[in-house]
RNA sequence: GGCGACAUGGCCAAGUGGUAAGGCAGAAGCCUGCAAAGCUUUUAUCCCCCAGUUCGAAUCUGGGUGUCGCCU
């Protein structure tokens, strides 16, 4: 929603535009056209895009698609390298007031749901990092070992769970707990107010057309050479986490694995794709601030 | 033309007399430092059609239709 200029004058929070939606729904191209026409610069908000190298099944704008607007939060890390949300609210934030100061508007652009949650609807995470040996510890427990070792350390936090067999979410809560956290049960459901004026953007299409998107993208990106890149980063890094658990990469690799032909890697590809995109939906539909356009159209004539 | 096998939701498929497993695909949802990850829920008034046997049939019998295989 546009302001008026008085508005925005006595508003004294940074605006920033956030543009959401799922996979294959043109953020990269929507936002590289909206920063073009409002003077503003990119803060990527995906997961992916973070680590170098990771381009062409990332989808990961070009130097030329970019045409001169500064993007920001992709190629920070070498893929070895475990990035998190928390590492990157931090950041982006950063990035953020910079870009303010400056003078320019600030667009989050991306799909990564969990980021636009710390970064921008200031949830208020409990700040403990990640402790890696003591989750390799609680791996070896059976969820609903881990499941009575929450109950009793945070008998609330362990009910918001919603599933006792999700076994990532309660290592991270009983970490959060040990490691001298707020217990989850007492910062789940609350968010401050965000310290930013945010318009959202939801880009989106009716579903078979998004998908038939999806699927002309993966053709697009084997064109593109993204069994050449999955080789090479697999040479460069070896079976990194970062790597094998990205989609793109980890139908490739069933592929060069001899797991299944070029054609059924390809086909998952597209299927994984799918459920993502669908995961990331339910995500961005919860939040009420987004204004959808489902149907986006081009800023410009021009698009390809 | 003859012989044989099989016909179960979008796909694969279990079930051989007691009122339709499961998987995949699809749909909905959860998410507070691994999130392109992880997790939850959900989908056949009905088993190719018709007739019959039976208290009761997807399951048995007869006929029809279709698909596949073999033979001439």
């Amino acid at each position: 929603m546009m302001q008026t200029l008085s508005e925005q004058k006595n508003n004294r929070k940074p605006r920033v535009i956030a543009v959401v939606g799922p996979t294959a729904s043109g953020k990269t191209s929507y936002s590289i056209e909206l920063a073009q026409r409002i003077d503003g610069e990119i803060i990527s908000a995906d997961s992916r895009l973070v680590y170098r190298g990771f381009d062409v099944a990332c989808a990961k704008p070009s130097a030329e698609e970019r045409a001169g607007v500064p993007h920001y939060m992709m190629d920070i890390v070498e893929p070895e390298f475990d990035y998190t949300a928390g590492l990157y609210a931090k950041d982006a934030k950063k990035i953020i007031y910079d870009i303010v100061k400056r003078g320019k508007t600030p667009i989050v652009a991306g799909g990564t749901g969990l980021y636009f949650r710390l970064l921008l609807e200031n949830y208020e995470p409990p700040k403990i990092a990640p402790d890696y040996e003591l989750r390799e510890k609680l791996k070896e427990l059976s969820a609903s070992d881990l499941y009575e070792m929450l109950k009793e350390m945070d008998p609330e936090g362990a009910e918001t769970i919603e599933s006792g067999n999700d076994k990532k979410k309660l290592i991270r809560a009983v970490e959060i707990v040990k490691l001298g956290g707020k217990p989850l049960s007492l910062i789940r459901g609350v968010s401050a107010e965000s310290e930013f004026d945010v318009e959202w953007i939801g880009l989106n299409f009716p579903r078979e057309e998004l998908y038939e998107r999806i699927n002309r993208r993966v053709d697009l990106m084997l064109e593109q050479g993204m069994l050449d890149e999955t080789k090479y980063l697999l040479k460069k890094h070896g079976r990194v986490p970062n790597l094998v658990c990205t989609i793109g990469y980890k139908e490739m690799i069933m592929y060069i694995d001899g797991l299944c032909s070029l054609e059924e890697a390809l086909e998952k590809l597209k299927q994984n794709s799918r459920k993502y995109a669908k995961r990331q939906l339910t995500w961005f539909r919860k939040n009420p601030l987004i204004k959808w356009n489902t149907y986006p159209e081009p800023i410009t004539k021009k698009r390809k």
